[in-house]
DNA sequence: ATGGTTGTGTTACAA
């Protein structure tokens, strides 16, 4: 059995403390990082080492930045998204780790609407689709976990008619988040939780956390090997209460071993 | 109320 999270840390340096009891204490076997905001040599491998993780870093200067930790060893690290060379943002990490492939998505944010910054969350989406296809040809389990800055229904946000407008709920971002389910992909904790209200982010501003003002952002995809193998998949809020937080905090899933009965 | 907060790294930008 394997836990699988991710969690979008908004900046490793900053969030380090957090980071450390939350291995520590969660005990990942892989966690999927995304905004660590530094470059590849400034990232605290040494702390998070201790504990017991294998690393592999795909890191940029400020901004995006995403992370593969494991308890197993790390191989096939694939750094950034194909499909566009020219593109130098560090959002897409992917490797093949504990019996699985994952990946550790960045996706972006896409505001203002319309603008170049939504044309390119588009235009990544389509890549992302792109390279599901490539790797769904393999037959193999993987998670594609991350902030895929996608509310994916009204369900996942706290009042929709907020978000109208918002990149986030464009209808060409949720048409595209549903081409990614229809190839066959399994949306983890909307297939065991149909419940409404159910958020992974809440804003830093106006109190947002304490009124339970949030989204539901980040996901864990699944490949059908992978989504057989699912037995449990939840939101662990207990992070995004404590003293100087993300704004986001770890989704998580569980998948058994290959071949056993459960 | 065209707001609010956080992080990076300079005083603007991204989220």
């Amino acid at each position: 059995m394997a836990k699988i999270a991710t969690w979008n840390v908004n900046s490793i340096r900053a969030r380090l403390p957090r980071v450390l009891e939350w291995l520590a204490e969660f005990s990942p076997d892989v966690a999927l990082l995304q905004e660590i905001k530094v470059v590849d040599e400034a990232f605290p491998a040494l702390e998070i080492e201790e504990l017991g993780y294998n690393l592999a870093i795909h890191g940029q200067k400020t901004y995006n930045g995403v992370a593969i930790l494991s308890k197993s060893p790390i191989e096939d690290i694939r750094c950034g998204l194909p499909g566009d060379d020219s593109d130098e943002q560090a959002r897409y990490i992917e490797a093949f780790t504990g019996g699985l492939r994952v990946a550790s998505i960045y996706l972006p944010n896409g505001n203002p609407v319309p603008g170049e910054k939504f044309d390119y969350k588009i235009a990544w989406m389509d890549r992302l689709i792109t390279h599901a296809e490539s790797l769904l040809v393999n037959e193999e389990a993987f998670v594609l976990g991350g902030d895929y800055n996608v509310i994916p229904a009204d369900g996942d946000c706290y009042d929709p008619a907020r978000w109208v407008g918002d990149a986030l709920c464009q209808p060409e971002s949720r048409n595209r988040f549903r081409s990614l389910l229809n190839l066959g992909l399994t949306e983890a904790f909307r297939s065991l939780h149909p419940e409404p209200g159910r958020y992974s982010y809440w804003d830093y501003t106006g109190g947002s956390w304490q009124k339970d003002f949030g989204v539901r952002i980040d996901h864990l995809l699944l490949s059908p090997q992978a989504s057989d193998r699912l037995i449990e998949c939840d939101i662990d809020k207990t992070p995004r209460g404590k003293e100087k937080p993300s704004d986001h905090t770890p989704v998580w899933c569980e998948i058994g071993d290959e071949g056993a009965v459960f």
